[in-house]
RNA sequence: GGGCCUAUAGCUCAGAUGGUUAGAGCGCACGCCUGAUAAGCGUGAGGUCGGUAGUUCAAUUCUACCUAGGCCCA
């Protein structure tokens, strides 16, 4: 007879094999025919809300791997927190104007860029980042990331143009937007300022000369205690500071001399002179300069606290004035004297120090605070105020200046050098620093600053560290400059009066540019002319001039970026606002965390996110950042078309993302195996449920077997730990508590002895549907917490499910489903404790099977009966579970002894923890050829000589 | 150079106000099963807790420095 057929085994559609590359697309295919996204947002109406303010990635090129990252936590928790009761709306972003945009546009345009006007050439720059905002689109779709795909918001819309002009003229009406200087990288060829990525290094030979600035004070005064202290300098003629540069042009901008707080600086005595340099630097100054008898006369730190440099003043070379001497941390030994000559107009360091030392002037010496002086034009020349060299252009005045300054005996020396040297992209001239005027926000006008640092107090940072890490870059932080010299952007509304060059910032002009833009986009400020634009009255609040010219600079595209918590997050309604959340990289800790905290500070006074995450980088399998150039690039496009993009998902889930995280194709590999495991497990609960159905076959609790319900309780607990780690934002957790689960709890433990119960028992005895209730709860269980991460496998288990355990009505998708609450087990805490105990036992009992196994006494397990020897305490716990150990130890036949460890059984393994000892042996009788257990029943039937007395009673 | 951060088995992660043989899952090796089968079960081997010095009766855990790496800034 064909026992096999009488048995349940069990059966599936669920593949074993995942095929996620192919399986995947069907669906995202599904989801949008039934609106899924749509349909959650309506099934959650009346819920809370929760927003997750998304952070517009740049629209240019396809997505990288941390792009994925990104969305892919979002989706995490928009999914997780939809599950676990809110209504959480999801409006993807892009950036889209910028510099990277138009780099790219002009670059391809080559010569043609010069007969285009803005206007077209921002129509280009539009259609380029049309095209990319709708790849990446579709890109981040394949991910399995739900969201209003279909109402993006693009910072180049009309309506976010009009917003980000609206929110700037809210900034202008509270008063904290000036014009000042700043020095940018400038072409004098193109009349145009350059960004870094602009800029080519190449090589360039440059002037190279050394200074004198005499003190101002005569060397006797700077003998005395009070100023430098040191008499030796009492009986020069003279005593200067020598400074090093390149750049002869820029001394008519001198303004101050800058030395490193904590270098040691020689006096050095040549004839009846004394120079001032770095002692570190004395040989190679002494060499360029041509010096042979030279003496040190006394060596003195940048910073003393008695008699120091700071504050004594020298005399300027080319132009009328005192220089003070400055302390920076930016000055290096590398080349030159140590002592730099600082013109904030013409350079980044001598910018910032200049702001710097102006902004704290309390605390120093400096009498009048630093001017940044730019006697320079935007053709490169020099401008009327510099005496001797006006209308020469910069490198050309060069030679002139040396050889004034050898005139007038400060020349101390000069050569020529050839270094890296700036050079604009597009003419391949060299390019100049030159401060121009731009537009600041400041940091201190109301309190801009300390308010900003009050409420990253109120915000909740994860991880913590990321408050320091803000707090020090607003608190460290210069006026933010909002201008850029470029045309792909949002103009800043403002004017110019032709008569008087007087600006004209008008919140009311300002905003009724913004109403024009809410039509036709930022556009109309290129299209139209000045009075298009402007309301007809318009004059001059200087000089009652009536005639204008419109700003040329646009708008940071931090400012745009940063104003998306109103034009985005309050557009969509009051209650929106502030957000719960902003999740991105640590990297804008300075970039969009920062300007939408100042700019919301600006306008509204707080925050605009209650809470603020941060994940961390991608890097290789070695910790390495990726590069093209390294090779160790890893894509998402080729996870997803080798394995998918559910393992894309574990992956991100599985790493901790407050690090950097580690992908390399081994890892990779590793994570296909614990998907394999989760999915197989899954597999196995569905193939044992072919014929359970819950409306017919449900158990009570309180009636099911102890072993199910200690199931149930770890079941229990897996929910608990779960739930709350996706609360925490912890999904690490959650992967290694299910990986745990699936492996140890069910496939080991569960799974693995409910295999007899399941397979030989009736159909429909109570023990096996019972057995099949839990296995399909935890089906439903697992796949429900699987939902968020793994959202294409966790669907494709839901449709494998019995019907009735979808729900009444059954629910298309599982993830317009809720989390499952924990199952409660009555006494559960007891028998969790009795089973600890007993699953204990069963490990002492399988290592004295796999003992007899390498004496090839058996081979599987039901080849053994065990014999356990217990003291009278276990054996008490022991002896009520005597007919389900078989079963529980997978084995033919067990018998319980009383009998306590005495040491002369030594041939026995025992545990004195669990107070047992255990010997297996070759069990007795024949094995069924049903059950496959050994048993003395089989062959005392003449019918079914074969097979047990257990399973004639099954077969009945 | 500055700010923030990281370094525990081949991989992903636990761990402790400092205190017995530092844990898990996976992978690997070996064995079993062949009624979860490109599956399942069992057993086992893997770690000078990045390095050095210090504090301490005791440090992988605290401190300093160093090395390697990441983000931001200069």
């Amino acid at each position: 007879m064909d026992y096999k057929s009488t048995l349940n085994l069990p059966q599936t559609p669920f593949p074993m094999k995942a095929n996620l590359p192919q399986r995947e697309p069907g669906m995202l295919n599904k989801w949008e025919q039934e609106h899924l996204y749509a349909h959650i947002q309506e099934a959650q109406a009346e819920c809370p809300l929760y927003i997750l303010h998304d952070g517009p990635p740049y629209a240019n090129g396809h997505i990288h791997i941390g792009h994925a990252l990104n969305k892919i936590l979002k989706d995490i928790i928009i999914k997780s927190k939809t599950m676990a009761g809110y209504r959480v709306p999801y409006i993807p972003g892009w950036d889209c104007h910028g510099l990277p945009i138009e780099h790219q546009v002009t670059k391809s345009l080559g010569e043609k860029k010069k007969s285009l006007s803005a206007i077209e050439l921002r129509r280009l720059c539009r259609e380029y980042a049309e095209k990319f905002y709708r790849i990446q689109r579709e890109e981040f779709q394949r991910l399995g990331i739900l969201g209003d795909w279909e109402h993006p918001y693009l910072t180049m819309s009309p309506e976010y143009e009009s917003s980000i002009i609206r929110e700037f003229g809210k900034f202008v009406e509270k008063g904290g937007v000036y014009k000042g200087l700043k020095p940018v990288l400038w072409c004098t060829v193109d009349q145009t300022a350059l960004a870094e990525a602009e800029v080519e290094y190449e090589d360039h030979t440059s002037p190279s000369i050394f200074v004198k600035f005499p003190f101002y004070k005569s060397p006797a005064e700077l003998a005395k205690p009070d100023n430098l202290g040191i008499p030796a300098l009492a009986h020069v003629q003279c005593v200067s500071m020598v400074i090093w540069t390149t750049t002869p042009w820029t001394l008519p901008a001198n303004q101050a001399i800058c030395l490193h707080p904590d270098i040691d600086y020689a006096f050095v005595q040549i004839g009846q002179e004394v120079f001032v340099i770095a002692e570190k630097l004395l040989d190679s100054v002494a060499k360029a300069c041509g010096w042979t008898a030279y003496a040190t006369l006394a060596v003195k730190k940048g910073r003393d606290a008695q008699g120091g440099f700071e504050g004594l003043t020298c005399t300027r070379p080319l132009t009328h004035g005192l220089s003070p001497i400055l302390l920076g941390e930016f000055v290096t030994l590398e080349q030159g004297t140590g002592c730099v000559h600082i013109a904030p107009g013409h350079g980044m360091d001598d910018y910032l120090l200049a702001l710097a030392y102006n902004s704290r002037r309390e605390g120093n010496s400096l009498e009048n605070p630093l001017e940044i002086v730019v006697p320079v034009d935007e053709k490169g020349r020099l401008k009327e105020e510099v005496q001797d060299f006006a209308g020469q252009q910069v490198f050309k005045a060069n030679p002139g200046i040396i050889e004034k300054l050898d005139r007038l005996g400060l020349l101390v020396g000069h050569g020529t050098v050839d270094h890296s040297y700036p050079h604009c992209w597009r003419c391949k001239h060299p390019l100049i620093f030159r401060a121009t005027q731009q537009w600041f926000v400041s940091m201190e006008h109301g309190e801009l600053r300390n308010r900003a640092l009050k409420n990253i107090e109120q915000v909740q940072w994860i991880p913590e560290q990321g408050r320091d890490r803000i707090h020090g870059m607003i608190a460290n932080r210069p006026d933010w400059c909002l201008s850029r010299q470029r045309l792909w952007g949002t103009p800043i509304p403002t004017l110019i009066c032709t008569s008087c060059d007087a600006t004209l910032a008008d919140p009311t002009i300002i905003a009724a540019i913004a109403d024009l833009a809410s039509h036709d986009g930022a556009d109309v400020w290129f299209q139209r002319s000045v009075d298009e634009l402007l309301p007809p009255e318009t004059t001059c609040p200087e000089c009652h001039g009536t005639a204008f010219k419109k700003e040329e600079d646009i708008l940071d595209v931090w400012f745009e970026s940063g104003v998306s918590h109103a034009a985005v997050v309050k557009a969509h309604g009051k209650e929106w606002w502030p957000a719960d959340l902003y999740l991105e990289g640590s990297d804008q800790h300075r970039g969009w965390f920062h300007s939408a905290l100042l700019a919301s500070i600006t306008t509204e006074g707080t925050a605009p996110y209650k809470a603020v995450l941060t994940h961390g980088f991608v890097v290789d399998g070695a910790g390495k950042k990726m590069s093209k150039s390294a090779g160790n690039v890893v894509t998402p496009q080729e996870i997803i078309t080798q394995h998918g993009a559910d393992i894309l998902r574990l992956w991100v889930a599985a790493q901790d993302y407050q690090e950097d995280l580690r992908i390399s194709s081994n890892i990779v590999k590793q994570l296909v195996e614990a998907y394999r495991k989760i999915r197989n497990t899954t597999r196995f609960l569905l193939s044992n449920l072919y014929d359970y159905d819950p409306t017919l076959h449900v158990v009570p609790i309180d009636q099911l077997s102890e072993l199910d319900r200690w199931a149930f309780i770890r079941l229990s607990h897996l929910v608990d730990q779960v739930r709350k780690a996706y609360q925490d934002f912890d999904f690490r957790q959650i992967i290694h508590e299910i990986d745990y689960f699936c492996a140890v709890h069910m496939s080991a433990t569960y799974l693995d002895i409910l295999k007899d119960r399941l397979y030989t028992f009736p159909k429909n005895s109570s023990i096996r549907r019972g057995s099949q209730m839990v296995l399909c709860e935890i089906a439903v269980t697992l796949a429900k917490l699987l939902a968020p991460i793994l959202c294409f496998t966790a669907e494709e288990i839901w449709g494998m499910l019995p019907t009735a355990a979808r729900g009444n009505p059954e629910t298309s998708s599982i993830h317009l489903t809720a989390f499952p609450s924990p199952p409660v087990v009555a006494h559960g805490q007891a028998l969790d404790e009795r089973w600890t105990y007993l699953l204990a036992v069963r490990t002492v009992v399988q290592g004295s099977l796999e003992q007899q196994r390498r004496e090839k006494i058996i081979g599987s397990s039901l080849e053994a009966k065990v014999d356990l020897y217990a003291d009278a305490d276990h054996y008490a716990l022991l002896h009520p579970y005597a007919l389900d150990l078989p079963a529980l130890f997978i084995v033919s036949h067990v018998t319980i002894h009383q009998q306590a460890f005495d040491g002369k059984n030594q041939h026995l393994t025992s545990d004195p923890s669990l107070g047992i000892m255990v010997d297996v042996e070759k069990a007795e009788g024949q094995k069924c050829e049903r059950c496959w257990n050994y048993r003395p029943t089989v062959g005392t039937d003449s019918q079914h000589p074969t097979i047990c007395d257990r399973c004639r009673e099954a077969i009945q």
